[in-house]
DNA sequence: GAATTGACTCGTACAATGTACGAGAAAATG
DNA sequence: CATTTTCTCGTACATTGTACGAGTCAATTC
């Protein structure tokens, strides 16, 4: 029991050791901490994918020992949903916008959600495993607190929500999708192409290849919004 | 090179001995197979999750040595993929309906989509990676067909499956975490509750329990078909 | 019928990876 | 100084995917 770390902050007490007289360390790395690991975490995310990253990388990214991670987390898990989690930080914009355009607010709150995911694309196959972290409840409550405003009735409040963040889960993981397969794609439309007299339809209007993203995400976004709020 | 099997179907000839002789294998095993390997797999994948996925214990199951199915398959990112589509497999459904019930088309198209990964929850985790198998293309060329002959313009049809394909994916992956995290699901609005004075809006619709996802995805989708059909 | 080829099976072995364990070092505390 | 707590990390192991190559058996060719 006695579970080495559970909830304890890293309260360094601050090793004002300026420089270690034995050059052992040429570099001046700062001493492992929960948030270097995850940061590093999401850097290692960043540049290798999903698959990069290995609890030894980590570990040799931050000058340390592969097990000394294990103090500070408890698996690779763990390492993941705090990932997952840090990215989805919510950095309020300066200009909150008049709260009676609610609408505006709902949009830009899922625009942001959006574009923070496809920053770190390996973001997306994530989701369907994690659970909900501390900055995806504020999103999550966010969105809640704007639609509430907007005049959606309690009853419906909750489908409203899952609506839109389906809308978004959905839209992000398609679209990550099809980055990452980048390549594939051209040879997607040839398959496809091949076999066009079995999917005429896609074939023809190009599903695979020139799609506006971004149009689409907004389009269905407002079919959404309209959809919620017509109903009153 | 010539790799082994690449789309070679499993051409066997019949290997007519009623029985070995000598009964070295009590079962009448038959033999290896792609078609075999594959629906094993779902099975497998059905009664233990996608971690409960072995090479060794798939091939177990099969009876086989565990590199026998190597010369199936490539590797077990292909067993994944094919158990993906193979799942999605669309059945079209005997009462074909009036053509002129679009909608109703559609969202029988997209109910059984949705149901069918239901069904097998594991296919949602593998949504974000996988590529589309055929199954996957015939159901999208389904909807792209009823779309257009619902009178959208093709220049939005693009933006309409994708929008409804969305809805679909998210809305599945939501309601398959929560599904897997069942126990967490109290668990996670006891955390919230613990902070309810940071989330006070979800935490007060209680967001997290009781959702009735089966109507919010008809909801939702109402929206959508809605605002695809408004705008002409 | 003998030899050859090709389809298919599978035991062994290896590399990669997460992590249990426990010995320490170093700092805090008494 | 002694003791406890905090933190680091080398070693070792279990698991898992799969490369390799030998082996089996039927079909084909001579």
């Amino acid at each position: 029991m006695a579970a080495k770390r559970s909830g304890a902050q890293n309260r360094r007490p601050q090793r004002d050791d300026v420089s270690s007289p034995s050059g052992a360390e040429p570099r001046g790395e700062p001493p492992l901490s929960l948030e270097r690991i995850v940061a590093t975490a999401v850097e290692l995310l960043d540049a290798e994918g999903l698959g990069g990253l290995k609890m030894r990388r980590l570990a040799d990214r931050l000058g340390a020992g592969a097990m000394s991670l294990y103090w500070h987390v408890d698996n690779k898990e763990e390492v993941l949903d705090l990932a997952l989690d840090t990215v989805l930080e919510y950095r309020r914009s300066p200009d909150v916008g008049e709260p009676e355009d609610w609408r505006g607010q709902v949009i830009h709150l899922l625009l942001d959600w959006r574009a923070a995911m496809l920053r770190h694309p390996w973001s997306a196959a994530l989701l369907p495993r994690r659970a909900l972290g501390p900055n995806m409840l504020v999103r999550l409550e966010l969105l809640g607190r704007a639609l509430s405003s907007a005049g959606v009735a309690d009853a419906d409040l909750n489908g409203a929500i899952w609506s839109l963040w389906n809308h978004v889960i959905g839209a992000t993981i398609t679209r990550a999708k099809f980055d990452l397969t980048d390549d594939d794609q051209a040879a997607a439309q040839m398959r496809l192409a091949g076999l066009s007299e079995r999917y005429p339809t896609i074939e023809r209007s190009r599903l695979l290849l020139d799609n506006d993203w971004d149009g689409t995400f907004t389009k269905g976004l407002d079919f959404l919004l309209d959809g919620l709020t017509a109903n009153r």
